[in-house]
DNA sequence: TTTTTATGTTAATCTTTGGTTAATAAATTT
DNA sequence: AAATTTATTAACCAAAGATTAACATAAAAA
């Protein structure tokens, strides 16, 4: 449960920077914005665990940019924060598809309990496993929901959680540029100097495991990213 | 949506007819129970798609009949009301096992609008059969209903609760992973730190009676979860 | 060319997760 | 109420994984 990211977004600036501190100290990452517009640039630019919006904002109120999230992103939880008691206010919440309704003044402990139960509930649910995880690079076959990447002849080359992620992330992006800031904002969640060292550090593993089959590789696109070469 | 199974326990006779006669005009089928005994009673002699639980109701309360009710089935949704606003009230509710909360007087309309995203929710979750009690796992036969594991010219071992729901949940995922989390919500019904180390002591437990096999294994999946392993 | 910036590589360090045993607590049975 | 079984908790160690530092090399920009 720890460091998960959440989207805040408050215009009031005083209680935005109180709800971010107390969210932070009960161990969650947060990133606040303090209107619907700066709330749908990072969310675009980074990959979020729940969204708490405010709904009475300037420029994009908290239902539009529901609904801004919601074409992006079909999955993410929404939790509405709201002044207003008013049934059609409640009801457009839910319709415009909110995970809950939070009427202020609340109990910030309160807030926290639903946030755990619905990042719970996001985590347990199983969804039809409409994500594809098995792949073929070359001679290889990867399975990236057992961690295993197979070559004939080979024992399976168990695979570390990033090195997989990488790797099916290459192998989504065939032949073609998988960009750095992609692997580094879905896998690393966080794009900085060091997160993309280490990503280098994880490139050069994969190389490794990859050496078996000659006709593939991972070549570097200098400054955009990198590619997944299978020559067949 | 039609035709969904509900049961109502509310203990103030006007306000639960009222109540019921909205839920019926809205295509429900409601079982009206009056407190938490026969709320119980009424439970166990049919089958619900949600619980609606008042809290405060005489000879049993509402997080008493929620538990006796969470033993029962691990999947029905419930939704207490209440006329508490206090902050220990709502936290207990959820620490139960609750879907949702309202706090009386509410709006019928939000009331509806939640009853069906619940339903809804449970209805698009796809789970592994959790009726199957027998399992070949191996040269081992499980009867989880029984707690019998059988080995040929073996006595049958008798598994504990929590072994043998552990184990069955692994055989429902056999070959493939199963999600720590998972194990974690539905048999410990919590995921912290605790819960979590207890699980591994019962794998520990698992793997010394699965030695008897040597094509049965429960392989680790680092930081995912656990694989049972039949080799063929 | 020189300088800067990005990438490659290795190894050390730090962090998280899992395995095991044993002690305690809680629940059930006798 | 004693005995037994089951479950939790603690402590400790081992393994796996991720990050970081340091230094080397390559590519692009000045």
């Amino acid at each position: 449960m720890e460091g998960k990211k959440i989207l805040l977004v408050e215009d009031d600036p005083n209680f935005g920077a109180v709800l971010k501190d107390y969210l932070i100290i009960n161990d969650f990452e947060v990133t606040l914005a303090k209107n619907g517009m700066e709330g749908f640039e990072k969310f675009k630019k980074d990959t979020f665990d729940l969204c708490i919006l405010d709904v009475m904002m300037p420029y994009k109120d908290g239902y539009t940019l529901a609904r801004e999230i919601r074409e992006k992103n079909l999955e993410v939880p929404i939790i509405f924060l709201t002044a207003k008691t008013l049934k059609e206010d409640v009801l457009k919440g839910y319709k415009v598809g909110a995970d809950d309704y939070l009427n202020k003044p609340f109990d910030s402990e309160v807030l926290l309990m639903k946030i755990k139960a619905i990042i719970q509930r996001k985590a347990t649910e199983v969804r039809p496993d409409t994500t594809k995880f098995e792949f073929e690079i070359g001679k290889f076959h990867l399975n990236s929901k057992l961690r295993f990447l197979t070559f004939p002849g080979q024992e399976p080359i168990k695979l570390s959680p990033k090195e997989c992620e990488l790797l099916k992330m290459l192998a989504l992006h065939e032949n073609d540029l998988m960009p750095r800031e992609l692997a580094l904002t879905k896998i690393w969640r966080d794009d900085n100097y060091f997160t993309s060292r280490s990503m280098d550090v994880y490139i050069a593993k994969l190389r490794k495991f990859l050496k078996l089959d000659a006709n593939v590789e991972i070549l570097n696109i200098h400054g955009e990213g990198f590619r997944l070469v299978i020559k067949k």
